[in-house]
DNA sequence: TCTGGGGTCCTAGGACCC
DNA sequence: TCTGGGGTCCTAGGACCC
């Protein structure tokens, strides 16, 4: 279950930790020839650019092709993740060292509260430089540090000072600091909400604090229009969140232009089944709802999903369950061609927190089933009928109304 | 500029139940 | 027999983030 942790309000300390370009660092880092030099991670699209790459106008998310007329001189690495996730390990353990309260972003980045430090270890612009110079020292990388009141303003200061950057907004300053910056800052509008705010006559954060939140919500939505109207207005009262866990697990494959077989497609879904199943497994979780994911030669994308009735980790449940959505869409992935294949397995819980005995499973079902065809003898024969029909139901073997009590429920074993 | 792999949250409609 | 409102679950899609 995830906890919350209460900050002191009117403070700035809430630090937001954001590694420098990670993946690029990390290669810059472990190959001294590629320091102060442009480097790409990523072939086909670039996952991670170092600075001197981006000050030609490379950025993450960008196809390879588009990055290398920009930038020719770059030099184009394959990715290691395994590096990767080693250095965010020691990364997270400096984190942790520093406060128990850590919330994990993604792989390299993390918001930390420190008020309760002040007495402890100081100020926490102190703490905020401490952390930076010992990632430096210990795992070799740069990594920007904001502080603020809220998250959001601290994630909107540490990009603000990057690269490897330490920024603290003081409360008397926030609103100086936010409302002259574009609504792209905002974290939830990307390019297609800010188009939409461009055509209103919103292109700062100011801007849209003077606007209504209905007239927001016109434009972007309800949740939306809430959440930026409050994020213009200083007010993100969401805590440091520590020990949250991911609410779905999924991987998926590009597939490139060329046509696959069902058979090919059929293995690679169980592949992908495999993956996830075993991460599933690994991290003690089981799920509800299998959803297919697939893009087209056009680069449409659809999504089919399947929710079952207990939550499990089995790959021969999540095989069979995704082999009927792909065999539903096959006709699709015919006529369009498939590009991508994807699948999520969400609605995540402990395992073991939900199941039941299977037997105790079917038993629960027949007696629901059974209930239902006793009161609609009720409905038409009158209550005096049900008796006789739950007779005639044990003599053709069917299970009596009420079943006794299953007991506890029980956890599966293993 | 043709596009990788991993996630989160929100919306909207339909089915179903009370 | 017809009718309404509210709540929950499921499916599909969209936007966004790193």
């Amino acid at each position: 279950m995830a906890s919350m942790t209460t900050t002191g309000c009117g403070e700035a300390s809430i630090l937001h930790a954001d590694l420098d370009s990670f993946f690029a660092s990390v290669e810059q880092r472990d190959d001294p020839g590629l320091r102060g030099r442009p480097v790409i991670v990523g072939a086909g699209v670039v996952l991670a650019a170092s600075y001197e790459a981006k000050a030609y106008g490379v950025r993450s998310a960008m196809g390879g092709r588009a990055a290398a007329r920009l930038c020719p001189a770059a030099i184009v690495v394959p990715p290691r993740f395994s590096a990767y996730v080693e250095a965010s390990r020691q990364v997270f353990a400096i984190f942790h060292d520093t406060t128990p309260l850590v919330e994990g972003v993604s792989i390299d980045e993390a918001f930390l509260d420190v008020g309760g430090l002040r007495r402890l270890v100081g100020e926490p612009e102190l703490i905020g430089a401490l952390l930076r110079a010992r990632v430096r020292a210990e795992v070799g990388l740069p990594i920007s540090v904001g502080i603020a009141r809220t998250k959001y303003l601290a994630k909107v200061a540490s990009a603000v000072c990057k690269p490897d950057g330490l920024l603290r907004v003081p409360p008397e300053g926030e609103e100086d600091f936010l409302h002259p910056l574009p609504v792209e800052r905002l974290w939830g509008v990307g390019a297609i909400t800010a188009a939409k705010l461009h055509a209103d006559g919103i292109r700062t954060i100011g801007e849209l604090a003077s606007r209504e939140e209905q007239e927001l919500a016109v434009t972007v939505g309800r949740a939306a229009g809430r959440h930026l109207h409050a994020l213009a207005h200083l007010r993100d009262p969401r805590p440091i969140e520590v020990g949250r866990r991911r609410s779905s697990i999924g991987s998926q494959c590009a597939l490139g232009r060329g046509r696959r077989s069902r058979a090919e497609l059929d293995a690679l879904l169980a592949g992908l089944v495999d993956r996830v199943a075993r991460r599933l497994r690994g991290g003690e979780r089981i799920g509800r709802t299998f959803t297919l994911r697939l893009r087209f030669d056009d680069f449409t994308r659809v999504t089919r999903s399947a929710t079952i009735p207990r939550s499990t980790a089995s790959t021969a449940t999540w095989l069979e369950t995704g082999r009927g959505l792909l065999s539903a869409a096959w006709p699709l992935i015919e006529e369009r061609g498939c590009t991508l294949l994807g699948i999520t397995i969400s609605g995540l819980v402990e395992a073991g927190s939900e199941q039941l005995e299977l037997p105790i499973f079917v038993a629960e079902q027949q007696a629901a089933a059974l209930d239902v065809a006793l009161d609609q003898v009720r409905d038409r024969f009158g209550s005096a009928s049900v008796g006789r029909a739950a007779l005639v139901g044990r003599r053709t073997g069917l299970e009596m109304p009420t079943l006794p009590d299953p007991g506890p429920r029980t956890p599966r074993a293993g």
